[in-house]
RNA sequence: GGUCCGUUCGUCUAGCCGGCCUAGGACAUCAGGUUUUCAUCCUGAAGAUCAGGGGUUCGAAUCCCCUACGGACUACCA
């Protein structure tokens, strides 16, 4: 393990974002490629907004990824507590400091007051400019203050910006980005309320307690990236401050605008990487997981949305990612899901699947329909239809015929193909077959090709009739391998079963 | 409104330290081919005047400026 040290710091307000997914990966590929550790830290400074079970969630989702973890709340390590309301007393040390230097001041202001600051003054914020008017520790004595404490009255921490300084924040994406400190809000850092850190100050103190070399996170930070920068200052870090880079957003696949939960529920993929239920409405998301979607392959679709090789290869293992990775190849603009493409990388991946992997996947559906098969028989014919299909829900229309018998024929099928000397035709090939010896594929081709041609008969339409009696439609994998792995006695009833029945 | 970030085929993007770009690839689309069928697969086509306008230069998608558009942020949320 070397310094660097990147961390994934999700608040549990809810299920984890298909955005925050890509975010950490990034994250995770940065580190793993140089050695690096990977760091899960829950900020749940917001007691207002703490959702049940969303931690558990994020972690169950990481471990359904593949992206492990090597610190964090859920398997510790050396810069715990990794949960940020287990800090209280750590962040209120750097209140303190920050109090102490003159450097932030205790606010008295309620929400009221603000909103009436607001109203008057659209256009102001609370900064240099407007504390002198507020209600807070630069303008109200220091008994008085002393005296509210006492009282138990609530206050917050606000920092004392500076103004007209130039802050540079230099970012791995964008470069160097310049903003002037009169722009920043005299920001709050701290509420008596919960006794907790708002996500700024918590922020810069875990990143810089936790030696995080890298911040690596959603585009929708950038804005606040230069307060941060004056936090590390004021606390005397500017020193080990970490590099950031600003990641590109997930926009929505139609029009503009964020990705959101909403976009998925209507365009039919999810935003999710499991399923969620929410647990107050009891409203069910579906996740990537339920979906069918293999984890490799989200991981690799997910690679792509903001970043390339450089090189034409699409089709990358978690492992080639990490060696491929870098920062410097992230874009800079919002990338839209596309769900075409996602359907194709599931479809390579299944592809990759070896029969009896796919198989597997089949096995629960068959189950369901309460069909037992043979392992070996079952991998055979997965092996014939893997790469007809892109997710797993749609291996039983692929292959139902190999285990029941069609309930009716495709009349589109029938009508193109069926004629008056079929059902003879079909009795003799099911007569012939009965001597194939051994009953495969190979042996029935011969057999059957060889009756069609001494017969003179239509070869397309034979074979289209045959299928009707074996599959019911003009659908499936060569016809051999269907009727071997059907078998002889069923093969030669479902045949004769058409003869008589299609009309 | 203000601040910041962005803008190459429908989508993801390559290219961006200027000439090799008559702008490359992938998905989707269309057309052929293979196949007894459907799908896969193979081949090909169509698809971007590089957001628009000005510069700089012998030469710009590539550098600079302006404009437009889009997005994020603008909470005692993260």
């Amino acid at each position: 393990m070397n310094n660097i040290r990147v961390r994934f710091a999700p608040s549990p307000t809810g299920p984890l974002h298909i955005g925050g997914v890509r975010t950490a990966l990034y994250n995770y590929l940065f580190a793993k490629k140089q050695g690096g550790s990977f760091i899960l830290r829950i900020e749940d400074t917001d007691s207002n907004r703490f959702v049940p079970g969303a931690e558990e969630y994020i972690i169950e989702a990481f471990k359904w990824l593949g992206l492990e973890f090597d610190e964090g709340v859920h398997k510790g390590g050396p810069y715990g507590p990794y949960k940020q309301s287990e800090r209280k007393e750590i962040y209120k040390r750097y209140v303190d400091e920050l109090l102490s230097k003159d450097l932030a001041y205790i606010a008295f202001d309620t929400p009221e007051e603000l909103e009436k600051m607001r109203t008057e003054h659209p256009n102001a914020q609370y900064d240099a400019s407007m504390r002198m008017q507020m209600c807070n520790s630069l303008t109200i004595s220091k008994d008085e203050v002393e005296m509210r404490l006492q009282t138990g009255e609530p206050f917050v921490v606000r920092i004392k910006i500076e103004p007209e300084q130039e802050i540079h924040v230099k970012d791995l994406i964008r470069g160097d980005i310049k903003v002037n400190s009169s722009l920043l809000d005299d920001k709050v850092l701290y509420k008596s309320a919960d006794q907790l850190p708002t996500y700024h100050l918590a922020n810069i103190v875990d990143d810089h307690l936790m030696k995080i070399s890298h911040v690596i996170r959603g585009e929708e930070w950038l804005p606040s990236a230069p307060l941060h920068v004056l936090l590390y200052r004021a606390l005397g870090w500017e020193e080990t401050m970490p590099q950031f880079a600003h990641l590109p957003l997930l926009l929505r696949p139609d029009g503009n605008g964020k990705l959101s939960k909403r976009d998925g529920d209507r365009l039919g993929f999810p935003v999710f990487p499991l399923e969620w239920t929410d647990p107050k409405s009891g409203e069910k998301s579906t996740g990537y997981r339920e979906m069918g979607y293999f984890p490799d392959a989200v991981v690799n679709l997910l690679a792509f949305l903001g970043w390339n090789p450089g090189t034409e290869q699409e089709l990358f293992s978690l492992e080639e990612l990490v060696q491929t990775f870098s920062i410097e190849r992230v874009s800079k603009s919002g990338a839209k899901f596309d769900l075409e493409k996602a359907k194709w990388y599931n479809h390579q991946y299944m592809l990759k699947k070896s029969p009896s992997e796919v198989a597997e996947l089949l096995m629960p559906i068959l189950k369901e329909k309460h069909i037992s098969i043979d392992s070996t028989k079952l991998s055979q014919i997965c092996d014939l239809v893997k790469d007809r299909v892109n997710f797993p829900s749609e291996l039983w229309d692929q292959t139902f015929f190999f285990f029941q018998a069609p309930t009716s024929y495709d009349e589109k099928v029938v009508k193109k193909r069926w004629s008056a000397e079929m059902p003879n035709v079909l009795k003799t090939v099911a007569s012939r077959i009965q001597n194939v010896q051994p009953f495969d594929a190979e042996k029935l081709e011969v057999e059957i090709k060889n009756y069609i041609e001494t017969e003179q008969l239509n070869m397309g339409q034979v074979m289209n009739c045959l299928r009707l009696a074996m599959v019911g439609t003009a659908m499936g994998p060569h016809l051999h391998d269907i009727i071997e792995l059907v078998g002889k006695e069923e093969s030669v009833r479902r045949i004769l079963k058409a003869a008589e029945e299609i009309k």
